[in-house]
DNA sequence: TTGCGTGCAAAGGTTTTGCATGGCA
DNA sequence: TGCCATGCAAAACCTTTGCACGCAA
């Protein structure tokens, strides 16, 4: 686990790239490329491990979609405010698209599972599978 | 794709099985070891094709739960009364354990996406990540 | 100069696939 | 007998790790 005591270029750069791309979803590999050629390329390794690193401090969340797929992360920002807005995600099993919804209603179910369940959703981990609009016309 | 047109005594001995531990969760792992000193063995890659074909035929469910984990099966049933009585599946992130759920606030949910936000939720393959009850009681 | 962060390559673990063999019909 | 399903081993994929080097302080 990298401590980060120094700054390099790497990481200044990464950390620009995140904040550029705020909110949205991105692989490992969608980082490597965006930097391949570059003045700077940043190498996968490099890349995980500072993503780990945002991790633990809760300013990048981390998605296991499916086994087939990468991991998907997302910058979710460095204040707790910004951390503090939350939103779930929904997966549509059909196109692969990954949608944002941020709901009232949702915070309920969270509410109810802590009260009735005892359990404590954490809301930015957790996706929804399922069939989004388009696709429900498809068919 | 197995099409199933041969029966074998791998496929008899592996339903089985999944029906005597109907409602749980298991790996192709799993599996594989509770056979591994029996009379009949059955090959991992067995295993994940006969799996593959339930999933595909709705009979067992497929869960992504980390990176790290292999990925969770679940035998639902071959009924679709089986398969209509809905649960969702909650993922302590600290102990690691599966836990079912099943719940009238959250068919509520799973209304409210359809109708306000036009996504249809699987629940059989939607996983909410959070914290249990004990291991709230610990922190 | 010290020692942290990086990059490369290899390892790790799970799942899939190619191919020869055994067994079902 | 014909050909499907199986098992083995290798491949594929993503992610992590070991190690030597370059660079920040």
């Amino acid at each position: 686990m990298i401590k980060s005591i120094y700054k390099t270029k790497q990481q200044e750069l990464l950390k620009a790239y995140l904040i550029e791309t705020k909110g949205k979803h991105f692989t490992a590999e969608d980082i490597r490329v965006h930097f391949e050629n570059k003045e700077i390329a940043i190498g996968i390794a490099t890349i995980y491990r500072q993503l780990e690193k945002l991790v633990s401090e809760g300013q990048v969340q981390k998605y296991y979609i499916d086994e087939h797929s990468a991991c998907c992360f997302e910058y979710t920002g460095e204040s707790r405010a910004d951390m503090d807005t939350p939103h779930f995600h929904l997966k549509c099993e059909q196109c692969g698209n990954l949608f944002h919804v941020e709901c009232e209603e949702l915070l309920e179910i969270q509410n109810h599972l802590l009260t009735e369940h005892g359990f404590s959703i954490n809301p930015l981990r957790t996706v929804f599978y399922g069939t989004c609009k388009d696709c429900l016309k498809k068919n």
